[in-house]
DNA sequence: TTCCTTGTCGCCCGG
DNA sequence: CGACAAGGAA
């Protein structure tokens, strides 16, 4: 039985087998985390203390939460079923289905995604005539999500200045159409459950019974509501708690910004009785001297639970740094690195190129792109957030759950069916008027009606038919299976027509047959394979669909994003001031240690190399800036780095000439002058057009907008126009013709 | 109503 | 620079 214990460390093997008792383990990047957890539960049930139903065990990712369900199956032959694994959000959302009557919830609730949030605020904002600018409605997003996550409803907000008092008022709506068109956020889910415990006690008494082992992944991004989440699941203060199990570690808290609150490290303790802490310290990743270089680094930071890594290994190679003279000579020199690294052996999807801001990626994948080398940027749109799928989801939300306003607006002329703006604000007022949802005003505007409207009345137009439509796919879908509503959907809608005569949309028509295969496979790998339980599985899912490519290629994305991965080889671009540590984190309290923090991340992904560059100018949001090196690679001790130098003629020429003096040329732009004539002029060069006298770059004079120079051309003979940037009246069109320019100089 | 031009604004990101 | 929203013209 003990066979999974052997090849531990002690430190991991105290950790696997302490006694029934809460306990906090510091595990450091690469001192096997994830293989403490999993062999603590295997070891659990295997010695008979528990029963696979008494475990609970939360991680933050879906990911991490099927990687910790493979790997404890691989190592008992038991059904993993009986455990309780996911994420908080997946575990509260499990809960509130189970009691959604004792939560005040309908049965047929839905979840609303970040996206999903914005557009409803954004409505609501409208509706209120708050002013835009004052209030934008990612503030108020934002304002909205915070309260919730610090377990805070609007009765519970200070609000002393106008402004929070604005703030708060558009809680107070949103909370109210939330409810009336039952549908609830995320940060909702984790409260909703937390109230429900709370008030519950039946419930709570119930689940505190059942779970005697909760175990907790990446514990340092809790945040308050969470903590508070698991005290009184855990049942602290009870005669009989649960064992709290929680893994984490304080410089890997990367979350901040999102209401992670490492301070539940230093109270967990206290809180949860934990009579141990276990550090696990031994590395098993990487070389000695990328952990020296993190650590060296990481100890800059103050307020430390202290923990200091170490590694078997040998120190291994130094930690390279290069120094570029624009970003475009960076990505050169990234470029020719990772094609010397392929050449040697290392493959491609063992390589990661990690930056700071998604925004600086362009210029990368362009330089990776000419290079010809593949590669995958991870991070991007995910497939339940396409424009597409959120379109037929749509649909499918209207089928299980009508009232739903969000869903209705959406489709109510997508495609289009002659439902304008006008219609659509009486409908609008009608629902303001009686309270209900637009579904409901929309029945009582059609009435009996639309009911018996068949398939042959296609002549009836705008709302009527609209409703009958969505009528006629509730019946038609009652009895299908999953799949087939999607399709039947698909089709009726008039998605899939609309789709097939728009120029782009292969793509979108592809994404949509993919939705139903995403369908298929959900109806077999699920347990409630309903229609709800699918639209559940979209918004708490995203969908990750990035392991259906398995070419080796590069690995593109942020440094959050690389958080728990490791690869033989990074290279972490961009490390300039104000990029990296980013320039916002200045004005925020602990912003640059965890700036720090990010970067030690970044570091310890590395096994064998690790690549920091900077560019002493780069092109960013349309204006190129000059940057200073990352104070983090001073705060690396010299003898580990090593300085390399630009590759000689051939490369260093050609940008040389070529990007070096881009850059100059442009910086001309960093007064922030709007472009006058002239420059205009300068960048196209004068170029004459045929037959009309006329070349752009022209200076010219118009009897009404004034003088003005000619920036561009289309058509020709009497159909020829021209394009006239003015100095006082903007930018026109022109017939040539009529035009009568006087040309200047 | 749709298409196209024009103006604004921008960080990191999971569920 | 680009994405996206808002407003004007056909």
């Amino acid at each position: 039985m003990t066979s999974f214990l052997s090849g531990l460390n002690p430190e991991q093997l105290e950790a696997v087998t302490l006694p029934y008792q809460s306990a906090l383990i510091l595990a450091g990047a690469g001192s096997g985390k994830t293989r403490v957890l999993t062999t603590r539960i295997a070891y659990l049930i295997q010695s008979g203390q528990v029963s696979p139903n008494g475990i609970l065990a939360v991680t933050f990712t879906n990911k991490a939460a099927r990687e910790m369900i493979v790997r404890i199956a691989a190592m008992l032959p038991i059904n993993t079923r009986g455990m309780w694994i996911g994420t908080f959000h997946g575990l509260c959302h499990r809960m509130l289905r189970a009691h959604y009557q004792e939560a005040g919830l309908p049965k047929t609730f839905q979840i609303l995604d970040m996206g999903d949030q914005q557009a409803l605020i954004k409505r609501l904002v409208k509706d209120l005539a708050v002013d835009e600018k004052a209030l934008p409605p990612r503030q108020i997003q934002w304002f909205i999500n915070h309260a919730k996550e610090e377990g805070q409803r609007t009765a519970h907000v200070n609000a002393y200045d106008s402004f929070t008092r604005k703030m708060l008022e558009c809680y107070r709506v949103y909370e109210t159409v939330c409810m009336r068109e039952g549908i609830v956020d995320f940060a909702e889910l984790l409260l909703r459950c937390y109230e429900l415990l709370t008030d519950n006690i039946i419930l709570r008494n119930h689940y505190c019974d059942r779970f005697s082992h909760i175990l907790v992944d990446e514990f340092q991004d809790t945040n308050r509501l969470q903590y508070r989440w698991l005290k009184l699941l855990a049942g602290v203060g009870s005669a009989k708690p649960a064992a709290v199990f929680a893994v984490g570690d304080d410089d890997q808290s990367i979350y901040a910004f999102r209401g992670a609150y490492t301070g539940n490290m230093q109270e967990f303790e206290r809180d949860f009785a934990a009579p141990k802490i276990i550090k696990l310290e031994q590395n098993y990743r990487s070389h000695g001297n990328i952990l020296a270089a993190a650590n060296a680094l990481i100890a800059h930071n103050r307020g430390r639970l202290g923990k200091n890594l170490w590694t078997a290994e040998g120190r291994g190679e130094p930690v390279r740094v290069y120094n570029a003279m624009t970003d475009i000579e960076e990505a050169t020199f990234i470029v020719d690195e990772i094609k010397a690294l392929h050449a040697d052996g290392v493959a491609l999807s063992d390589i990661a190129l990690l930056y700071r801001s998604n925004a600086q990626s362009r210029v990368l994948e362009h330089s990776l792109f000419n290079a010809a080398l593949s590669y995958r940027v991870y991070g991007g749109m995910r497939f339940f957030e396409r424009q597409e799928i959120k379109h037929a989801l749509a649909y499918l939300r209207l089928i299980a759950h009508p009232d739903d306003d969000q869903a209705l607006l959406r489709v109510i002329n997508f495609p289009s069916r002659g439902i304008g703006v006008r219609s659509l604000e009486q409908l609008q007022d009608a629902a303001a008027l009686h309270q209900t949802s637009l579904w409901a005003a929309a029945l009582n505007k059609c009435g009996g009606e639309a009911t018996t409207i068949s398939d042959e009345t296609k002549a009836k137009k705008g709302l009527p038919n609209f409703v009958a439509l969505i009528m006629t796919m509730q019946r038609a879908c009652a009895d299908l299976p999953l799949p087939e509503i999607i399709h039947h959907v698909l089709v009726h809608s008039g998605l899939l027509s609309h789709y097939g005569t728009e120029r782009e949309g292969a793509e979108r028509l592809e994404n949509l047959n993919e939705l139903i295969n995403a369908a298929t496979s959900f109806v077999h790998e699920a347990e409630d394979d309903s229609l709800v339980a699918f639209l559940s599985h979209a918004s708490l899912e995203g969908g990750e669909h990035q392991a259906d490519n398995y070419e080796d290629a590069l690995q593109l994305m942020t440094v959050h994003a690389a958080k728990g991965l490791e690869f033989h080889s990074v290279f972490l671009s961009g490390l300039e001031e104000g990029l990296f540590p980013h320039e916002n984190s200045r004005n925020e309290a602990d912003g640059l240690e965890e700036e720090r923090r990010l970067m030690y991340v970044a570091a310890t992904r590395a096994r064998r190399r690790l690549y920091l560059s900077f560019s002493q100018s780069r092109l960013l949001h349309g204006q190129t800036r000059y940057n200073v090196p990352s104070r983090f690679i001073k705060e690396i001790p010299d003898d580990l780095l090593k300085w390399l130098q630009p590759r000689a003629k051939v490369n260093s020429g050609s940008y040389h000439v070529g990007s070096e003096q881009a850059g100059f040329s442009k910086g001309t732009s960093q007064w922030n002058q709007p472009a006058t004539g002239m420059e205009a002029a300068g960048r196209l060069t004068s170029a004459p057009f045929e037959g009309s006298g006329w070349r752009i770059g022209q200076n010219v004079s118009h009897a009404k907008f004034g003088t003005g120079v000619i920036i561009n051309y289309e058509g020709q003979g009497t159909d020829m126009r021209i394009q006239v940037q003015f100095n006082r009246a903007g930018t026109k069109w022109l017939l040539l013709e009529y035009a009568k320019l006087t040309p200047l100089q």
